[in-house]
DNA sequence: CTGTTAGCGCTTTCAA
DNA sequence: TTGAAAGCGCTAACAG
């Protein structure tokens, strides 16, 4: 900056000021400092910046995964809306891993970053601690609860699963068996089996719950199968499997096409999250649509508002989710 | 971290010394200084170490798109390999427009990562101007090219289709059509373009080449039904259609089995990338494995050995990709 | 193994 | 509209 300084006769400090506003200086030396800018090849250094300031510029987001997963969306969605106000946006994912979670938490706090976005609404509690000390903006979100942290962008996983066992009962099925991977650190997948469970007693009070679920694997069509094959096994009276994912709902749906099983009269099937196959299978799939993109941007606006001192009207936003129905029940 | 060294008894340099190096001081040192870290809620501040180490321990990542995409994987991989080496992700995404790409490389420049990652190997002037200047090691990939900025981690989208063209003339198909997304910003999609346009001449002399490209819209299941649905139209000798993309042949391989078309028999069907999907529909899909999450795991190995001042023995890897014959074709 | 000194490249504050 | 002085919170280099 000096050398830019230099080469327009102005002072680091006009050259400062005429990068952050260009219309704090006058219009002659903003000339010649934007010439001496292309001339010195200067880029700015944003880290003494940042310790000069107190704002880093950046945006700090925690997801469990980032590859073949709906998050991928929100990812998107939340970028697509910072970047353009000057911000970027540092990216870890846990792996479905507490201990994980918490230490990206530690190490991107030591980032100073001017807000925080975090897939769900549980983390161990020192996580949580180290959020709410550093007193910037934290959105959570993909869960509901009437805590957060901070700011909440989500929906409940366990009314969107209960609005499917709703849609199943209504629709004659009676033999209902939740497929999912459920892993130790995936509260979104504890509260879809959990709305199954709580949607299956009201319904059919007294009954045993038929529950399938796997805990470790990728995230794949191929668990999907592997599912499909337990259900039939296990509980071969079941005549509606109600899937944690599209992926896995998807995977068995081609393969039950593949069997001749025919669905949805041997065997309905609904997924969640309705992926971009979804509306192609055949038959193809009902499923609950959840607003991925929408959530990152979202997200995104109310640390905006937050960033840019404003106070935000609602810190919890209900982005919901809807009932798709297809063929496939 | 003046709080932690009085609280310690200590000199800042000491706790500065121990948080990077704990076997750099005194065992009873550490332990009072882990202490006091602990009592006093001690945050690293990674700004002030960055400017004064002029490390910053970030690498900088650009990619087309993070949604429903392969690069998904490969981002998977590259922040798998260098979290655990302290160093954070940058994540922006160009939507597959150059201004966009240069604007992000300039503002991402300005965080002055240790290292750069990024996708294609055709930038603009200033984009590639400032990768140079900076200094820092610059990993291009996904592509090929014999002059990279630095260093690379691709394969060769030309020959990858060529292999597929070559593979379906050995089957004895005669009428190839090849169909896909080809954007403006997409090198890749242009290199498989020319990959079918000159396996094609090649095969058959002289003969007309029958390409249908769409150039707007998302990578979606859907554009693949449009496509299949023009290649019929406009080309209805077609008895094998290239498709640049899983997506693209997921969504017309269902289709087909929707319409009565039989795979392969009225029609062959081949994609790339072998996404999830491919080995689960019906047929399966013959398509190009490319060892997606592989080339962020080698690109981070690349950058690790620069950033620690390494020499890096191969500057240029060539990852392949390998032709998987299904039941499409 | 530990401490002292200087300074990284900006921005804030105040003055002109 | 512009400039001078001070300092953000660390680490490099050197000394002890």
């Amino acid at each position: 900056m000096a050398d830019v300084a230099r080469a327009a006769g102005v002072s680091t400090q006009t050259v400062s000021r005429a990068l952050r506003d260009p219309r704090s200086v006058g219009p002659d030396t903003l000339d010649r400092i934007e010439t001496a800018v292309r001339e010195t090849h200067y880029v700015q250094n944003f880290a003494a910046s940042h310790l000069a300031s107190n704002r880093s510029m950046t945006v700090a987001a925690i997801i469990p995964t980032i590859s073949a997963s709906i998050f991928a969306d929100t990812i998107q969605g939340l970028t697509d809306v910072l970047l353009p106000e000057g911000y970027q946006v540092f990216l870890g994912h846990t792996d479905y891993t507490p201990a994980r979670e918490e230490a990206l938490v530690r190490s991107l706090a030591g980032r100073r970053p001017d807000g925080f976005f975090i897939i769900g609404t549980r983390h161990t509690q020192e996580a949580t601690e180290i959020l709410k000390r550093t007193g910037m903006p934290v959105v959570e979100s993909w869960s509901w609860t009437s805590r957060p942290v901070d700011l909440l962008v989500g929906f409940s996983n366990h009314a969107a699963i209960m609005s499917v066992v709703d849609h199943l009962v209504a629709g004659g099925y009676r033999r209902l068996t939740f497929a999912g991977m459920v892993r130790p650190g995936d509260h979104r997948a504890k509260d879809r089996l959990k709305g199954f469970i709580d949607a299956h007693a009201r319904h059919f009070p007294g009954q045993a719950t038929r529950v399938v679920t796997a805990a470790s694997g990728a995230m794949e069509m191929e668990r999907g199968v592997e599912l499909l094959h337990r259900v039939r096994e296990t509980h071969p009276e079941t005549d509606a499997i109600v899937f944690a994912s599209d992926v896995l709902a998807a995977g068995a749906v081609l393969k039950c096409g593949a069997l001749g099983i025919r669905v949805p009269d041997d065997l309905a099937i609904t997924g969640f999250g309705d992926y971009d196959i979804a509306a192609h299978l055949t038959p193809a799939l009902t499923t609950v649509a959840i607003a991925s993109r929408r959530i990152g941007m979202e997200a995104a606006r109310l640390l905006l508002q937050r960033m840019n001192g404003q106070t935000v009207e609602a810190k919890m936003v209900d982005v919901g989710f809807e009932l798709l129905v297809r063929g496939s029940t």
